[in-house]
DNA sequence: TCATTCTGTGCAATCGTTTGCACAATGATC
DNA sequence: GATCATTGTGCAAACGATTGCACAGAATGA
């Protein structure tokens, strides 16, 4: 059993070099340290190595009231979308030491309420959200704290906020033009909760992208769900189904819904793609793998993180630089779940 | 545009209510609240909830030595065997107010190394592991200084520390005792890197279940990996078919490397479970939707990363208690991919 | 040679809390 | 009514770093 290990500070530094505490300070900050002699530069530097000498980042931020640490808020790290975004904010955020706090949400407004009231308390110096609704209070508030803030994924509707999203108007249309190649006309979308940005947006854009395609978007063939789950996929694809109407491609908000998708129709004994053709949103982790391989819109999470992160940093560097929204280009990619219309008359056979 | 606003602090809230600051710390922390006339503990408690007061965690982790966070190290949270470990540690650590921070390593010792070294400059508390080698020297420097650590996951051969893993034998043998009964007996394996205690457990576990069911284990059919990717997998059943040895079935030693099997399996014109079953380990989010739906060991995840995070607040609490290894039961999950055995001879029919 | 500018280092205050100790005020005891 | 615990609060020193200011001593110029 060995003792706790005193701990090294910059004082035992100092002592050892015999130069004052101040110095020593000056001499590990590489900014400052130009102003010290090179010969006491290397004494201190070479005592700094052979002591261990570790700086206490508490103390450092309770002097600067910086802690170079920024908080990262998700709905829930389980969700196969957010890890890699959370990678790339991670590699983003170490290149120049900064550290990535994490907190889940669940999408609880209470929770998101809280978890911003943690990290605030932990000093970090900005926040990265995944979790903004289209009108957050929360938003709002870091905003008037003048707390740095980068919205990522969503898009939020409070003024002077930067965002890094993924053009979702442009992912819809994507999949409703591939659809339409395929012969199909008569497509459902199951939208997501329309109190977040990317159900919202990517609903308004079907419809739009409907329009331009010249083909009728029937509300009765649009079912908003709850959240953007397997389970309320299943639900809505469901409801269609047993509605009776007549279609013959769903274009989901998300890859989640979309699975459950492939749920109901299974359980309703029809075949993706042979009865109806899927699409998904996200191109999820593992999404190739399933059966049938999903056709969805691949948007660059990693790089979505990744941006969001250098966003924040240089929001940390120039407070006022001001708001931008940054948007990402996706991709469609065509796998099993599409395929050429057969049988336009689906819900009327069913009947 | 507001000011910066002005942090709260205790003497702000003392000054007040017209009391020391070392009052007002007092009536905050509930364990000695009760020191201070009841009169006094409510004004200020009504004072710092109208000032809005928020501790600052910097300054008390500076005066306390205690940061209340908890540093996390994993190799990356892209893998979906991590998330939900993350997620249970996070929730049981939530639960006593501490914070986890993150890290990814990629399996790096380097970085993994450099992320130890972050973490201590952070201050935290203890580390959560599931990074650890099988003779981790990182392991063994926490442990001589006295950092408290509880591995998750993996195990070490570091003496005298906490650990919550997986029961990998008990697992292994239920996949070979499930092949066994479906009439396999000549069962490959695709074993993990051997430097990391699930690999070389399961496959040391695999000679083990395969002698107690009387089959005969035979080495040639043992191919090691270098790492538990799809990419290894691939390469591990490729060389297994290509070696034209007989074999009806796969037990790999994790889910990915399952996934890399099909491949190969597809690869060779052969199908998976018609010509060669395979199962998996963990039991990753999704694997139920692949095709063909994996039959696997599922390992309680989340319940890993609430159980580490549990010890380690124990440990915390209590320095010396005495190091303990958790093994929680795994479960066979049987799928799609595993059926009773048709073709003995599939490999020497391919050559 | 002396006044003046630079340079490099030391001094001490500060960041916001916590906590051992001192010490008034109160109540109990004889 | 003096003595002694007891109780509640204030005081001040930490924790480990940073940084504005002061000030020696060297370098410069006249």
């Amino acid at each position: 059993m060995q003792s706790p290990r005193p701990r090294v500070t910059i004082r035992d530094v100092a002592d050892h070099v015999g130069v004052h505490p101040s110095t020593v300070s000056r001499v590990l900050n590489p900014a400052t340290r130009g102003r010290i002699t090179s010969k006491i530069v290397k004494k201190v530097l070479s005592a700094a190595d052979e002591l261990d000498y570790r700086p206490n980042k508490t103390a450092q931020g309770l002097r600067t009231n910086r802690s170079r640490s920024v908080g990262v808020l998700i709905p829930d790290i389980t969700n196969p979308l957010f890890p890699p975004i959370i990678r790339g904010v991670e590699d983003a955020l170490a290149e120049e030491g900064y550290t990535a706090v994490l907190g889940n949400t669940d999408n609880l407004a209470e929770r998101e309420r809280d978890a911003v009231a943690t990290m605030r308390a932990r000093q970090v110096d900005g926040l990265i959200l995944a979790t903004a609704r289209k009108d957050d209070p929360i938003v709002a508030d870091c905003v008037s704290d003048r707390l740095p803030v980068v919205l990522v994924n969503r898009s939020s509707d409070v003024p002077g906020i930067s965002s890094v999203v993924n053009d979702d108007a442009l992912g819809i249309a994507q999949a409703v033009s591939h659809l339409k190649g395929l012969g199909h006309s008569r497509i459902a979308h199951i939208a997501g909760p329309q109190a977040l940005s990317t159900g919202e947006v990517r609903r308004r854009s079907f419809y739009d992208a409907m329009a331009r395609e010249d083909l009728i978007a029937e509300d009765d063939l649009v079912v908003e769900t709850r959240a953007f789950s397997v389970d309320e996929g299943l639900r809505a694809a469901s409801e269609l189904i047993a509605s009776g109407r007549i279609f013959t491609a769903i274009v989901a908000s998300n890859d989640l819904l979309a699975l459950g998708a492939y749920e109901a129709i299974d359980d309703a004994g029809l075949a993706c793609p042979g009865d109806v053709s899927v699409t998904g949103f996200n191109d999820m982790p593992f999404v190739d793998r399933v059966a049938p391989p999903l056709t969805t819109i691949r948007i660059p999470q990693y790089e979505m993180g990744r941006e969001a992160a250098r966003r924040l940093l240089q929001l940390l560097e120039t407070p006022d630089f001001p708001a931008h929204a940054t948007t990402l280009q996706p991709e469609l990619i065509v796998r099993g779940s599409t395929t050429r219309v057969r049988n336009v008359n689906l819900a009327i056979n069913r009947n």
